[in-house]
This record gives C-alpha cells, structure tokens and sequence, in this order.
DNA sequence: CCTTTTCTTGACTAAAACGCTCGGGTTTAT
DNA sequence: ATAAACCCGAGCGTTTTAGTCAAGAAAAGG
C-alpha cells in the first residue's frame, strides 16, 4: 500500500463527504471549495472511489455523491487502496519467493518491511472514517509515552534506549515490497 | 519520516556490515558485491550515514567502514533518517501551527497523518540493527492475530469490522507530514 | 425541447523525485 | 610510487506526481 498526497486528498473529501452529507447527495464542487482541492483532481479520485463501490453517484443538477456504507464501516485503508495503486515490486521478485537477490537468498531486511508494511496497513484498517470525524484520533496529545509498548514486535529484545522521538518530521513512506 | 528504496538499500548495507563486520574495516566493496548494489551508489549512502555518525569510516587501503555503536544500539529510524531527508511537507504549513486550509481550520485528516507518521518512526525505532541480523523481527508468521490489539490508537471506539488483512500488497507511503 | 448542472472519461503535461552513473579528487598502507 | 579505498559533487534518464484540459453523457427544471 502507498501513501501519497493523492491519499490524503481522497481521505480529506471523503471525510467532508461524512461530515455534510446527509440526504442529499454532495457535489465535487462543495467538496473542492471546502477542501481546497482542484475540481478536476476531485474527480479523477472519485472516479476511482466509486469504482472501488466505497461511494454512489447521482447524476444530473442537485447530483453529487452519497457514502455507499456507513462511515464506520467505511475503513481509511479502503480509501487510499482505492486511489493508490498497489505500486510495483521494486526489488524481491515476489513475497512468497525465496530469493531477493540474484544468488538466491532472501535479503535480510525483507522480514522487517513485510511487518512494517503490515502495520501500516493494520493502523490504517482500524481507523474508520467515522472515527476521524468524531475526532477519536488521539492527536499530538499525551498517551504517548506509554504508548510505547503498542508497536513493539512481539519477538524483540530491545535492549537500547527507548524511542527518541525527533517532533519535526514530515511524513513516511514505505516503498515497493 | 521518508521510506524508500533508498532507505531499504542503506539498511540492507547496514545490516551487511553488522553482520560481516569485525575488528578489520568492511569495504564498500565487498557490500557491493554481496548485498547487490551499485559501489557508487553505495558511496553517497556511507556519506550520509557517516554524517549523521553511525559509521566511522577508515581510508586508504584496508580500509572501509565500521559500525559506530554496538549493532544493538542503532535504531532502523537511525538509518532511514541519515540518507533520506526529512521532506518538505506538501499542504499543512507546519506541525504546531493552527491552519491547513487558507479559511484557517485545522484539515479534519491531520490528526490521522500526524498519528501514523508517529506509529512508523515507532515501529521502526524499536527494532535494532541487532534485531534485524538475529532475525528478531517476525516474518510472515503467526503470532499476529492478537498482534491486532499492539497498534490500535488509544482514544478509539472501533465498532466497525476487525480488519481483514488483504494478503497481495507492496508496500506503504506516507508522504507530507 | 433546451439549458444547466453535475458526473464521466481520457489524454496530456510540467515539475519534481528517484535511482544511479561518472569523473575526478584525497588519504594512506605497502 | 602505486594502488586501494574513501570522498564528493555534477549530471542524467526515467518514473511518478499532481494536476489541467477538453469533450461528453445523464438528468432535472423550465
């Protein structure tokens, strides 16, 4: 799974879509101007929201777009599946295979990025989107410290020192698999 | 955080010289050969990881690279950190301040980012160099139904479905801050 | 019917990033 | 002196990203 600005924008309109819309049908054109996304982008996006079955369109004036489910039925890593594509293996040929490498064995590090990889993807398949307009995502708040043992793998000793966390990063990106 | 194939290629060299490392420098070479990268290539990573001083480097013939620190002690955040930059943050003009949007809200999705971007450089700082050569980090195994409970965010009322895990995919991005 | 609103689709593009090469240094052991 | 290795910066081809543009089809309202 890739996570891109095309990602966000896709969780951003349809986490507006959640929040306005109700009976009626919501347009692309609400949405860009709340979100501040270009229209045309919007579309593109939506287009592969739709077809993934995650929203309905209605055609024609007062048309737009409804959720197909229930906003907490509705998982965040639905939603970026739908836009992003599930990107090329870069390197290691395929994940149930042997060898990353030319000689035939498995690179050393492949464990590590299949379970990063799957905890991304588990974060982002408990969060609904009903969650994040509700606001039960716990923000840059406290928590924090003891939070700690939520992510740690269930095998390693970890003899040094307890996760420095630098406050100024940007982002994060896993790549290829 | 940044997760590319950059970073995987300078973890992979690093978990090379961990592993082939002893009292005699390891070369860029010989990594090269083993690990499959291109020596150039190589060169620009050591560069970066010998900057940010996880390395210690020793010229002229017979010489190469040394591991810093005890391999226990380097965290793979460490790694990823030294060779790709911290990223410009696309939308969201900074981490602390108030306003996403132009009308000066906050965007609804910042919460999530910020909270994901914090699970990742978590994951990745509570493996080790040494966890990843003594194969400390848990492959495709078992051991991760319950593993569920290990990421889920502490304010969250999940009432939707428990997560299915789609077995095919690459990789994962999160890109902006 | 005609017009307008809105979705639908596909092609195209400028800019950036990525992964990588090349060519030239400098240091130091032998 | 030679050669092994690190050191460093410029450059280069490709891919991806993020977005535009243009043309169309469906449906509601008059």
């Amino acid at each position: 799974m890739k996570l891109s600005t095309k990602g966000r924008y896709a969780v951003m309109a349809m986490a507006d879509l959640a929040r306005f819309g109700g009976k009626k049908p919501v347009s692309l054109g609400e949405i860009a101007g709340r979100q501040e996304i270009s229209l045309s982008y919007l579309e593109q996006l939506f287009a592969k929201l739709r077809r993934a079955g995650i929203v309905k369109s209605v055609r024609g004036p007062g048309g737009g777009y409804h959720l197909a489910r229930d906003p907490d039925e509705i998982q965040i890593s639905d939603i970026i599946l739908s836009v992003d594509e599930p990107i090329k293996a870069t390197r290691c040929p395929e994940s149930t295979g042997e060898g990353c490498l030319g000689n035939g064995n498995r690179c050393i590090t492949h464990d590590l990025w299949d379970e990063l990889s799957r905890q991304i993807h588990l974060f982002l398949s408990g969060v609904s989107l009903g969650d994040v307009i509700n606001k039960r995502v716990l923000g840059r708040s406290s928590v924090y410290e003891d939070a700690d043992e939520g992510v740690q793998m269930s095998a390693g000793t970890r003899p040094s020192q307890p996760a420095v966390h630098q406050p100024g990063f940007a982002g994060a990106v896993v790549a290829g698999e």
